[in-house]
DNA sequence: GCGCGAAGTTGCAGTCCCTGCAAACTTTTA
DNA sequence: TAAAAGTTTGCAGGGACTGCAACTTCGCGC
C-alpha cells in the first residue's frame, strides 16, 4: 500500500504498472492480487473498515439525544483515527486529488457503511427500515464528513479534521444556511 | 448506449463484453471506443450534460430566493428531463443498482457538476471562491439528488421524482429533521 | 533432525479492456 | 468527377486481472 501510494503521488497513478508497484513491495505481481482485488484498492486501502462499530456506537447512543450529535458521537472515534494516521490519509487524499476516478471509489466503499447506518438511523427514529428519510440521513451525513476530508486535505491537514466534521454537520443541522459555517470564527468577529 | 444497457441488463455487466455489444449494436469494437472511453460509459451515458445550464440558471435567479429553492428551482428542467426519459432512466437504474461498480462513475459525473455548482453557489452568496460553504452546499444538494434518484428507481418509477426530490430539499433545508420528510403525506394525517 | 500439513507465494496461460496508428470507406464540397 | 473531410475498421500491443497448479515457507509433533 505504501509501494503504491508513493509511487502514485510520484508519477501520476496511470504512470505507474502493478508490476512496478508489486517490485517496489518485494513480491510478485501475483501475490499484488492476491491481496488487492484491483490497483486502486492498493491506493484507497482495506477502508473505513468501521461500518459495523460506528453503527453500534450509534445504536448505543440514548435515543433523548437528537440526531445529528448522535452520529456525530459515533463518528468521533472514526475521525481521531484519521488524524492519528494523519500523514497516510493525508498522502492518499492527495493522490485521490490528483486521479479523480479514484474519488468515486471512495466514496462507493462509504456507502456501504451509509447503507447500514441508515438501518441503525431507522431503528433509532422507530421508522420503517424503507423509509427514504434513514437513507437520506446516512448518505447527506457520509458526504458532509468526506467534504470535510477534502477540506481536510486541500488545506493540508493544518486545521483540525473533527473541529471541520463539526462545521459540516452545523450546516447540516442548521438547514444549509452560510451563517451556520464557522461558529467559532464568527465568534471573535463579534 | 441501448445494446450495453439491455445486455447488461439481461446477464449482469462482468458477463457481457464490449465485443458483444458492438456486435449488438452492428459496429466494430474499435469504434465502441470511438465513443465510450470505457465499456462503463456506454451505461452510464455521456451524463447530464447540465453542468453549464443549470450553473447558468442559478446564477440567474434573483438574489432575493433563498438557497435552497434557487437551486430546487436551477435543477428543476433537468429532472423534469429525467423523467421524460423516464424507461431510460429506471432501466440504468437498475442496472447501476445490480452493478455496484457504477455507482461511483455515476457520482463522479456529478462531481464536476458540483464543482461548478460550488463557484455559482459562492458568488450568489458573496462568498470567497475557496470558502468550505459552497463545496459543502453543492455537494450535500448533489447528493440529495442522488438519493431521490436511487429512491425512485426503487420505486420503479411509482412515484414523482420532482416530489421525491422536493422532499429531500426539504429534510435539508429543515436541519435534517424527520418530521420534513413527506410533507404532503402528512397533510393527510393531520 | 524429520516428515507433514497448512499457509503463503509464485509462474503461466489466457481473457478482456483499452489505445495508437494507418488503411479503407463514405460523404461532402468544389 | 476529383479532392477534401469525416467515419469506420483492422491490427498490434500494453496492461489489468483470473484460475490453476507448482513451489516455497513455516510450525509442529515425533
Amino acid at each position: 500500500m505504501s509501494a503504491a501510494l508513493r509511487l502514485a503521488d510520484e508519477r501520476g497513478l496511470d504512470h505507474v504498472t502493478v508490476e512496478e508497484i508489486s517490485e517496489a513491495a518485494d513480491v510478485s505481481p501475483r501475490t499484488f492480487f492476491n491481496y488487492f482485488a484491483t490497483k486502486d484498492d492498493a491506493i484507497i486501502g482495506e477502508q473505513i473498515a468501521d461500518g459495523p462499530s460506528v453503527c453500534d456506537r450509534l445504536l448505543a447512543t440514548p435515543v433523548e439525544v437528537p440526531l445529528i450529535p448522535a452520529i456525530l458521537a459515533a463518528l468521533t472515534p472514526e475521525i481521531e483515527q484519521f488524524q492519528a494516521d494523519r500523514d497516510l490519509w493525508l498522502l492518499r487524499m492527495r493522490v485521490i486529488k490528483d486521479n479523480p476516478a479514484l474519488l468515486p471509489i471512495l466514496v462507493s466503499r462509504g456507502a456501504v457503511a451509509e447503507q447500514e447506518s441508515a438501518v441503525a438511523i431507522a431503528t433509532r427514529l422507530g421508522l420503517p427500515a424503507d423509509d427514504f428519510f434513514p437513507l437520506l440521513a446516512a448518505t447527506l451525513t457520509g458526504t458532509a464528513v468526506r467534504a470535510a476530508m477534502m477540506r481536510w486535505a486541500d488545506t493540508d491537514g493544518a486545521g483540525d479534521l473533527l473541529e471541520l466534521v463539526r462545521e459540516a454537520f452545523g450546516v447540516l443541522a442548521g438547514g444549509l444556511q452560510p451563517e451556520h459555517l464557522n461558529p467559532e470564527k464568527q465568534k471573535g468577529n463579534r
